[in-house]
DNA sequence: TGTACATCAGTGAACGCGCGTTCACTGATGTAC
DNA sequence: TGTACATCAGTGAACGCGCGTTCACTGATGTAC
């Protein structure tokens, strides 16, 4: 459950935890992603936690080093479902008005995954910018499996046209780049007087321009 | 220097500070800026602080309500300076050739803007999507020059047209977002195989194609 | 089916550091005459 | 140009809470025979 494989998963103390155990450890993971919806990270201490989850702090560090451990263990469980986001690209037909609803099923669904996480995936950000590698490797993860689908259609559509257009990846990595912050800031915007889904459409047209390629003058 | 116009800059006894004392307080933003390229966010003390700047923590509470009553105030110079970006927009040619060389110009500028200021960016994004209004208004301050003026842009070349494309605003929007995530992310770029020129390649396009609008296939 | 033992699981209570915060005071700067 | 007084500025030292963290212990669960 935690990373990759068959991991014996074991308690700080070398134990491994029973039925029991992995009730309490998942309770605690559930109180963590709540107080972070409510809670500034700065603030979220591990007394509240174990607080929410009905037991004692001792009871936290039988399962997690510290707060960042309890993170990193959150995010994990977020980034494995996050990978399913690939789903989303591959297979699916990206010329003419098929290629828009294309993206529109890929900004969409974008947008429902952020919508149902964006606490968790907001400290990850942070975290990975800030330079944890641990982080950092998790949104990778997350995003690489979307970002390689998405560049390999590109691949496909430039069909080693002679100009071959920008480096694939590099696109793919900026579209996704582009629905994280969207998606991410979408309070942001209806803060403004921007309707969001104005937001949307834009972002449709971009992921479509972006995997498509149009043409650019000569320069 | 804080917020809008002749506000007297009072230090938290009412005193209004002088020379020294200003130049002082000073002294604590620049080592929180600091810091802050150093520090995890959630690790950044007052006492860290004040013992970067020479001072007491005593001195801190002159000046500054609490650690974020200073990174408010760090964030206004940041956006202030920001509010430039949109100069690199308004006035400049959007068709052809000369536009492609528009979009590059205003991504390297934003790009250069966001490498210089990285730390706080990165902080006054944490706040705004924690829902701190306070620093949501900054964000906005500083994005919505920015917004406009390509907005603007955007509206001038649709020119009235019949199917008149997207709404001009959420489309700058759009492509401001994606300006901002990639910037922040650009180490991430780096770790992953990606060379970042390609990215900053594939934003210039996105940017070209965002304002000038391709044809879409009839849906 | 029952008893005993091993291990899992949970916690009360305390310890102690770190940090935010303040007070009462000293020193620096400026200005009036 | 000098002295006195007002205000600005800075701080040492302490207080005390909050929080991370741990220990020694009790209770729960599982399993061997």
């Amino acid at each position: 459950m935690t990373s990759d494989g068959a991991a014996p998963l074991r308690a700080v103390d070398g134990r491994v935890p029973g039925r029991r155990g992995l009730a309490t450890r998942h309770r605690l993971l559930e109180c963590t992603i709540d107080l972070l919806a409510t809670t500034p990270y700065r603030d979220l201490k591990v007394t509240d936690i174990t607080r929410a989850a009905g037991t004692s702090p001792a009871t936290f560090y039988q399962y997690f080093v510290d707060i960042e451990g309890i993170l990193l263990a959150v995010a994990e469980q977020t980034v494995e479902e996050g990978r399913q986001l690939a789903g989303l690209i591959a297979g699916r037909p990206w010329k003419g008005a098929a290629g828009v609803s294309s993206a529109e099923g890929l900004v969409d669904g974008f947008l429902e995954f952020w919508r149902d996480h964006r606490s968790t995936l907001r400290v990850v950000d942070l975290l990975s910018t800030e330079g944890d590698k641990r982080f950092r490797h998790q949104r990778v993860l997350m995003l690489n499996a979307m970002t390689k689908a998405l560049a390999a259609e590109i691949t496909e559509l430039q069909g080693g046209a002679k100009d071959s257009g920008v480096d694939p990846m590099a696109m793919a990595g900026a579209l996704v780049g582009m629905l994280v912050n969207l998606a991410g800031h979408r309070a942001g915007f209806e803060a403004w007087d921007i309707r969001f889904d104005d937001v949307r459409e834009s972002m449709v047209r971009l992921v479509y321009w972006g995997v498509t390629g149009p043409k650019l003058p000569r320069r």
